[in-house]
Order: C-alpha cells, then structure tokens, then sequence
DNA sequence: GCAATTGCGTGACCTACATCACATTTAAAA
DNA sequence: TTTTAAATGTGATGTAGGTCACGCAATTGC
C-alpha cells in the first residue's frame, strides 16, 4: 500500500488523509470528498471545514476583517462542484468570475496552434483561478481553466467584487494583495524558467507540491515544466 | 543619418523627436532633455508635459478622478532624477517606494549565481517598477532595477500608496487594475517564453518596442529574451 | 587624443531537449 | 470480465541554442 504525498505543512487548507464518521459528515455545511483510486485501493479525502472557515482562514491570513465584514463578504459567493475534466473558463468565453478552490485541483492552461497545451498555474485549495485578463478587461478568454481532478470552488463575480472593493478598503487590501502575490508568482517562474534546467524546474516542483506527483498524470506536469512528456519521464528514470 | 524609431503610436507619453524653444523649456514645471549619441549625431529627445500631466493622463486612461483627487493623489509622489547605470533598487535592499516612469528606460532584473543577467520587464515611460514581492510584504528585494538610460521618475511610497487606497476607492481601483495588467504581462511574457523559440520572441519585442532597437544594448535585449547575445547577433543576421 | 573598456560579429564545437516510433502498463468504459 | 483508450517508458536521431575563442568597432575615461 503506497502512501499519498500529504500536502505542505504550510497550506492553511491542507487535505487530511484520514475517513470520516458519517454523524460528522452530518454536521457539516460543507463537506465534500472524492476519492483516489491507487493500486485497487481507495483513500478518503475529506476536508473537515466548511467553505466559510475555508475562506475565513484565507483571508484571516492576509487582512483582518471584523465577524460582520467577513458575513458580507462571504455572502457574494457561490459554492459550485465541477468533476474531474469539466471546463470552467473556455477559450473565447466572457469571463465574469474568479474561483477560489476549496477542494482538489484546476489548472489554468494555454492551447497554441499546433494543439500543444500550456499550463500556466495548477490552482490547489486556498488558490484562486481565473483569465484575470479577460476578467478585467472584459476581452474574451485567451486561457482556459479547467479541472485536474474533482474539485469544489467558490466563485465571486467580477462585479461582486468590485462593489465590495468599493465599500470595505480591507477587501480591496486583500484582492490588491492577492494579485501582487499573483505577479509574484508569474514573475518567480519566468526566472526559474530563464534561469533553470528541466531537471532543476521539476525538483522545485516537486519540493512546493510533493501532493501533484499522485494527483495528476504526468504529462501535465511535463505540461507545466514547458518539457516534453518523454523528457519528463527520462528526468526522474535517472 | 539614421533615424530613430518612434515610441508606438498608443503610448500616452510618446517621446517627441523635436528641438524645444528655451522659452518653453521655462514654461514648464517639469521638462527632461536627454541625448542619445548616434553616429556623430545629437537628437534632442523632450517631453512637452509635466510629470503632472504625464501621471494625470495615464491615470485618466484608467479610472477618472476629480481634479482634488487627483492632486491630492499627486502630491504623494516626489520627483527624481536618475543617470545611465544607476541603481534604483539593489538585491538585499528593503524596498518603500515604487516608481513611475516619466522618461528614460529603466530595467528590473536578477543575477543568478553564475553571475549571469536575466531582465525581466524594461520599463518605459508610463510604466511602473518596482520589486513588487518586496514591497509589498516587506522582504529584501530579490531583484534589481536600475537606469538603461538616463531617467525621469516619479515615485510613490508604499505607506502613502495604502493611505490614498484607503481614502479613495477610485486610487485603490487604479492600483488593482495596474497590477492586474502587470499579472497578465508576466502571464503573456511566460506564454511567449514556453511557446515561441528565441527568433519569434524577438520580432515580437520589436514589434512591440521598435525604440528599443537603438535605446538599449543588444546584449540586454538578448538578457530580455533568454538568449546567449551570440544567438541574438545570428537572429537578426539572418 | 590615446588608452581602456565595453559592445558586437562569427566560426567551431557541444548539450539539453524535441520529435518520432513503438512497446507496455494502467485506468476507464462497456 | 473484456475491450478500448489513456498514460508512461525507452531507443534513435535531429536541432536550437549554449559556450569558448577570437578579432574588430565603438564608447568612455583620462
């Protein structure tokens, strides 16, 4: 029986690797598991939050907001559950949300002419995802999200947010914060991709999301690392 | 004698190509003159507006401001001067302010251990610089920003930039809305960085910047793009 | 003006990674 | 369970672009 790479200590949403009494499933707002099917055997994957405190915690981490800001806040999202594969942001669409991923993983990707796929970010619990081009700007969808494994999200509309942007300057800190880690982010892997071999890309992956090796196939990590599939696998033969 | 490329026709503070009259230099509030050299030939290079001006215009294409918010705004930033070569911020510095570019051309970039430059953003007038990751949570700066030529800036403290976004919901929309467009920037730069092979990525930076071309150094193009100065020297020779 | 530095071009050679081709293993569908 | 499709491993071979080495041109400093 092989062990599921637990998620990074540091994740404020970590996925627990442990079943559920189904009385406490019960009690829950939000519960969502799916399972991992791993050389014929299941593990339950349960988070034990609901998408409220999930979020509460999130935020609590960048910007304190008081019990009735957080209630307002929170009440212009909608919780949805995509399966495993489904698109959430097509190439083309309009675009007038942003998700926040409560459970499981999405990727944001690119499709270039001769059918190659670009995966520009996987987005795990406590990231969020979205075309932040076509979103502010109204232009169509240039990238496209969709889902790695099954996932619930809660997403706000652009508008939503904009409004509460305007009525609560804490928010606004949090999204202005938010897309500057975002910047961040980009900016951290075009150095390591400027600067680095396959080899050493795939090492630092694999240190920030040891969780990705069992959850998602391999060609898309190759994907994301800007690699060839078969490249990828002579990586880690060696 | 050779002509200069012209500033792209939708860049809001376009550099003009013509002499001005003393009399006007003593007109105006702010007005930078530098001169780049160019096969024994002087071109004199001048802005016609004020850093006032230059930074209302730019805000005005963004979020429309009353005229004492936007002084009010204004009177945040301080003006400076920066020469050819000089640095603006260094790697292990504590990083307060960002910058606002009104002439000139500065740089961001990181040094890797072998001692090799990588540029990520040349930042021409109208666009901003900074280490964003720095100044925003407060750890020493991982890249470098520095002048590729002589330069006129604006800056802006990160302190005063909260207060005013606090204060005025329309400044916090800018600041949104400009990280944002610097997001999907990084995101675009990526894209092209995994897509395109080093000849691509060059037309497609002088497509985009035709100054470039006889502003900066061809060996910091090269370190723009990714690419051994020798494989640039090869690109455009062929 | 001359010296010193920095920038640029070009050949020879090397390497990381892509591509194609095919076998095999694993998961999904029926 | 059987069938089909998707994911993975591995060899052979091609190529974009790196590195080293050198010479010349253009700027900068004194």
């Amino acid at each position: 029986m092989q062990a599921i790479h637990s998620a990074p200590a540091n994740n404020a949403t970590a996925i627990l690797q442990q079943d559920i009494l189904s009385s406490e499933i019960a009690t829950r707002k939000f519960l969502s598991t799916f399972t991992v099917k791993k050389f014929d055997t299941y593990f339950h994957i349960a988070m034990h939050m609901t998408a409220e405190e999930t979020l509460k915690l999130h935020v609590a981490n960048i910007k304190t907001l008081t019990e009735e800001q957080f209630r307002h806040f929170f009440s212009h999202f909608d919780q949805l559950s995509f399966k495993k594969g489904q698109a959430i942001i097509s190439e083309g669409d309009l675009v007038s949300y942003e998700y926040f991923v409560l459970d499981g993983c999405l990727k944001s990707f690119y499709i270039n002419d001769e059918v190659k796929m670009f995966i520009l970010q996987f987005a795990m619990p406590g990231w969020w995802a979205s075309d932040y081009n076509a979103l502010y700007s109204g232009n169509r969808a240039t990238i496209n999200v969709d889902c790695v494994t099954n996932a619930a999200v809660l997403r706000i509309s652009n508008t939503a947010r904009e409004a509460l942007c305007n009525e609560i300057p804490e928010v606004a800190y949090f999204f202005r914060w938010r897309t500057n880690k975002g910047y961040a982010a980009a900016q951290k892997k075009m150095l390591s991709f400027m600067n680095k071999d396959a080899k050493h890309r795939y090492e630092e992956l694999m240190e920030q999301y040891p969780a990705l090796y069992n959850m998602v196939p391999k060609h898309l990590i190759a994907a994301y690392l800007g690699v060839s599939r078969e490249t990828l696998s002579r990586l880690y033969h060696s």
